[in-house]
RNA sequence: GGUCCCGUCGUCUAGCGGUUAGGACAUCUGGUUCUCAUCCAGAAGAUCGCGGGUUCGAGUCCCGCCGGGAUCACCA
């Protein structure tokens, strides 16, 4: 192209900003001033869905190292690709990092604007920023303009197949790549719109080296593609890969810490950077996290179609704890987390320093809900009760709610204390969902509406009679004053009197002898009392529900 | 298909030339004078993807193969 063509796709670029020298745009963005080993890092989300577990996690990492060594953990909002935005998309992500504690240092606000010195971090809002790289470029003989159809793209794609080559815009197959001037001059009358369009001076056949942080150092095939970089979709925003090699390069990232499908893309970074005449940055491809296909086909990338898990949302309307969902994702990160968190299970979780060793271990992190549930378990199980509380009566679950805000003060606090103290807390509650299978049955009406009507099936086995008979005898000399071996006495007298056996082994030698064994007593008032087979210690149950409620429960009038 | 990454119990992993291949979660058994959970004790579970080398000796080093994953957009 010559000089007059140069400037006349220039002035295309820039019809409605104004020009910034390199010089001028960096003086506005001086050294950080941090600690040789201060890791300045980002994450740079993009609004167009909903927010994926694993952005959270990508987040998580960037806090850690960037704090753990003094260093600066940015948020930078991708939001290039405005067919794909979504609406309240920044006020989606920033409000996830609030829960999860992971606030950035600098970056933006729910209502999009920035804070921090390095921004915006809007990159919709650096638009002149990139238009004057991209110029930079087009100055150098660096970039082009590619007038090509969606259709003679997709030709050119079907012709490479058919003559089993190398897909992708490079060499020949760069339709635009060394078209006379008088050719691009004529689409420019014509007002066509065209991509800008990086000239790759790569070859295939050559290698670029570097040190991944985590893989260690790679050998990659040059880039030859000639990529986009400014879109010709009316925005004139910059494609991913020009923004992120400018913004970092401003903002001052030293660690570019980001998903490993992204390795096959950083020659070409490497590449940009290199024409720009910047430095190369140092890059962390990191391993995301994975799901066992529910269809048997393996593992693989969780995905955001096909994978409910994937939302961040998912885990929070089930009222997973985002303090349990923290360590486990911690775990994944770096295996040693796991004996900290045992060694320290009173520090804060921003104490555990992440290794770069085990975090490159970390192959392919699998979203394994049994194992996040022993996290969460473990984390409700260790709750004050006020906060167990607290957090209990914020339940999706409308009559749950109400009937934790209408109860009793003290009954509440006297059922929520079951089992809550000392080494042997029940750790039955996963998720804050769970709350109201775990403890509806001590209100009225919940047990009435959703408890008692499992009580027949629960108890097919036994016959009627025997179902009063029981009630009855154990009702006849209970007294809520009785310690609990006292009880459980009492308890076993009753069974014997109606034809349980209390004596195990003499139930298993002859079974037929018998109704059931003390077991089976136990579990028809279980069942009776909670409508449920499977509840905390019956004795306290009972200390808990008073005998207005017991006796009203067993039926003995 | 090209390119790259990866390959230790069901799952996540420890391992860094010599180990009875360790742990966690899950599973199972027994005990904790009532169920479940918890807790305690214990069990089972890995021919370290396969085949060749190098070496006195290989999960650990080298080569080949196989398998899985990622990527090849005016998406990030």
């Amino acid at each position: 192209m010559n000089q007059q063509t140069i400037d006349r796709i220039q002035s295309l670029l820039l019809s409605d900003v104004t020009l910034r020298s390199r010089q001028d745009i960096e003086a506005s963005y001086p050294p950080r001033g941090l600690a040789a080993d201060a890791i300045v890092t980002r994450s740079a989300p993009s609004p167009t869905g909903f927010l994926h577990i694993g952005t959270i996690y990508m987040c998580l990492l960037n806090q850690y190292l960037a704090r753990q060594t003094g260093g600066v953990y940015m948020l930078r909002i991708e939001d290039t690709d405005k067919k794909r935005e979504i609406t309240d998309g920044i006020a989606q992500i920033v409000a996830a990092l609030n829960a999860f504690d992971l606030v950035p240092d600098e970056g933006v606000k729910a209502d999009g604007s920035s804070y921090g010195a390095y921004g915006p971090y809007l990159q919709s809002q650096r638009r002149e920023l990139y238009l004057s790289y991209a110029v930079d470029l087009l100055q150098k003989g660096r970039a082009y303009p590619c007038f090509a159809t969606k259709e003679e793209l997709d030709a050119s794609y079907t012709a490479q197949q058919a003559a089993k080559v190398r897909p992708g815009y490079y060499g020949k197959w760069a339709l635009w790549r060394d078209r006379s001037d008088q050719e691009i001059a004529a689409q420019l009358d014509a007002g066509m719109p065209f991509v800008l369009r990086f000239k790759s001076n790569g070859s295939h056949d050559k290698r670029v080296g570097f040190d991944d942080v985590l893989k260690g150092h790679l050998e990659l095939p040059e880039n030859d593609l000639d990529v986009p970089l400014i879109k010709a979709d009316g925005s004139q925003l910059p494609t991913y890969h020009l923004a992120h090699v400018v913004d970092d390069y401003l903002m001052k990232t030293t660690f570019v810490l980001r998903g490993d499908e992204w390795l096959p893309s950083t020659p070409l970074h490497i590449e940009l950077c290199d024409a720009l005449g910047i430095p190369r940055y140092s890059y962390a491809h990191f391993a995301p996290i994975s799901i066992m296909d529910s269809n048997g086909g393996g593992k693989r990338k969780l995905s955001k179609r096909k994978d409910p898990e994937a939302d961040v949302q998912y885990w929070l309307n089930q009222g997973y704890p985002i303090e349990g969902i923290k360590p486990y994702l911690l775990g994944l990160a770096d295996s040693s987390f796991e004996d900290w968190y045992r060694a320290n299970p009173n520090k804060p979780l921003a104490d555990f320093r992440i290794s770069l060793k085990k975090l490159s271990a970390s192959r392919a992190p699998l979203l394994d809900t049994a194992k996040l549930d022993d996290y969460t378990k473990e984390y409700i199980a260790s709750l004050p009760i006020e906060e167990f509380e607290a957090e209990l009566k914020h339940s999706t679950n409308k009559a749950f709610r109400a009937a934790l805000n209408n109860a009793d003060k003290q009954y509440l606090t006297a059922v929520l204390s079951i089992e809550r103290f000392g080494d042997k807390r029940r750790k039955d509650i996963a998720k804050w969902s769970d709350g109201p299978d775990q403890y509806g049955y001590f209100f009225d009406e919940l047990y009435e509406a959703d408890f008692a009507p499992q009580i027949g099936a629960l108890l097919e086995a036994f016959d009627t009679t025997t179902l009063t008979d029981v009630c009855k005898a154990f009702f006849a000399t209970y007294d809520p004053d009785d310690d609990q071996p006292t009880w459980f006495e009492k308890l076993k007298k009753a069974a014997t009197v109606t034809g349980f056996a209390t004596d195990n082994k003499a139930f298993k030698a002859d079974p037929n002898a018998f109704k059931g064994n003390v077991a089976d007593f136990a579990k028809i008032l279980r069942v009776k009392l909670t409508g449920k087979d499977r509840t905390p210690d019956l004795y306290t149950i009972m200390q808990v529900m008073g005998i207005k409620r017991v006796k009203a429960r067993l039926q003995v009038l």
